[in-house]
DNA sequence: GTTCCGCATGAATCGATAG
DNA sequence: ACTATCGATTCATGCGGAA
């Protein structure tokens, strides 16, 4: 597949071009900083999952968790130069226990992320009921990880009623329960503003979700759910499930945006992407995964023909 | 009810008592230094839902954000020589957004609270399903907090057989059609070392939880929620409900272990713990919330006797 | 077409043992 | 003491072929 170019601002008189639907091999921390693959605010949308800490060797290449923020910072700093101004960044990233104990670096890094200058605005939980199973004396096994919304400024682009969910049973159980005092109590000592919509709320067949993200069933979309099939990427138990990127880049970007992973991995957040009529943009030092994802688009993009 | 004493160790050449079952009023970062009321190494379970911090005046008595981390360690000090050394500490909490981004206090806490000597075990999610609607440009409604498990060593004592939840309905099916394979140990074809013997769960009723909290409906002790209710404005965390201090009292003590919180608010902690036959301790400033649950408590024991 | 059944597997973690 | 390797333990769900 060609490499398309598109404009990406119409008000700077020097028009700048940013190559599109392409991935890039390499390490991040270098081919991010090039200017002319990535202009400065040219990108709507970033979201990754970076490798994680750990001191084992047998994951070579892996980020010992002491030096995991020195490593990150530099990767950030060219992210924040790119990103557009009203754009967001979702991170998710999960820390190993070591000897015990959780390790802190993402606590340090989130820290380390604002003095850099990002805004974080929330922490998503992504909640995986099918987790890795194991039984050990002083924990339960890791069922969540976290997917932190950063972004440039305090005002951005989300479009929230892209990703409403039907309305769970839970609400009308909730709702017969309460007596109409309870109701009233609790909704002044909630939001006073509220009570006059309630009766619009109970009434509407879709509601806007929460900050905790399950994956169930229902919640797939239809032609995302055949493109995802086609590429055999529907994996409700991998690392980095179609369906995550797919709910982000619907809740931040619209039609002809640009998405930027610069840690590809398998391509999850290119094929979101595509399937959602984004552009992708990827970094991905391992070549081998490069070959088989432009294979893999070009198969779709045939039979889309 | 009378102050009841027990001893806490048999070992000790001097018997040290601690009174138990007791309500103090006051601040717990002074009453807690109180070695005869609260000696070291006596408490086998602290939980709490401490005061959020909050800018706004409105919460008198508040917190702010900037001085939270300053406030807390006087107090986590004096808990971590409460506790005894295979004991441990939930601590429940989750930031608030401050001009759109969510304050970062919680995660300088954690840090903090590491360097001071403890131990961060994990960090479970309390996910709450049905948490009320609402509706910002920037942020869906929070539907989690956070809870910290924190202890002194990195052995402690937990009972996991004690929260086991049924298996879920895959089990069913799967044990009717069991393999060959089955009752062989049988060896992942991926290189990861992960054996199974799915014999080994036949007929299985119950497994263990993992780390994401989720209580079906929650059971407020009746008037606890309306008090709670009618004192909103004091700037007490939002009464957690009786499941939360319920479900960890019985993972980390046995029946007759001492179970403290240093803000006891509108009593759960107490509730769950006399419900579940452990002793309770609780610091509360506010005079009308202790008589409140001591009455409660009385009138509980009067139904029981 | 729809349901059922067999089987594969996923960013796991701890403790013991060996070098 | 410190690091590397290996064995033991554990659920939930997707997928493909069969009934």
């Amino acid at each position: 597949m060609e490499n398309e170019l598109i404009m990406i601002s119409k008000k700077v008189t020097k028009k700048i071009f940013m190559p599109v639907d392409v991935i890039y091999q390499g390490e991040s921390e270098k081919i991010l900083t090039n200017m002319y693959l990535f202009p400065d605010n040219s990108v709507d949308f970033i979201i990754t999952s970076p490798p994680y800490a750990d001191k084992r060797k047998k994951f070579y290449n892996s980020i010992h968790p002491d030096d995991y923020v020195d490593w990150f910072l530099p990767i950030s700093k060219e992210l924040l130069r790119i990103l557009k101004p009203n754009g967001s960044f979702v991170l998710n990233i999960k820390e190993h226990p070591r000897n015990g104990q959780r390790e802190t670096y993402v606590l340090k890094l989130i820290l380390a992320l604002k003095d850099q200058g990002w805004c974080w605005i929330e922490e998503y939980v992504w909640y995986k009921k099918n987790s890795f199973p194991g039984k050990w004396p002083n924990r339960f096994r890791d069922a969540w990880e976290r997917c932190f919304h950063l972004t440039k400024n305090e005002k951005f682009k989300m479009y929230q009623d892209s990703v409403k969910v039907p309305i769970g049973d839970w609400a009308e159980k909730r709702f017969k329960s309460m007596s109409d005092n309870d109701f009233k109590r609790h909704l002044s000592q909630t939001n006073s503003s509220l009570g006059r919509n309630v009766s619009n709320w109970l009434n509407r067949k879709k509601v806007y979700p929460h900050n905790v993200i399950v994956f169930e069933e229902e919640h797939y979309v239809s032609n995302v759910l055949e493109f995802a099939t086609e590429c055999s990427n529907r994996n409700h138990s991998a690392a980095f499930p179609l369906e995550l990127p797919t709910w982000f880049i619907k809740l931040f970007t619209r039609k002809g945006d640009i998405v930027l992973d610069p840690f590809l991995g398998s391509g999850t957040t290119a094929y979101a992407a595509l399937a959602l009529n984004r552009h992708y943009v990827g970094v991905e030092k391992d070549q081998e995964y490069i070959e088989l994802i432009n294979k893999q688009i070009d198969k779709l993009n045939k039979t889309e023909n």
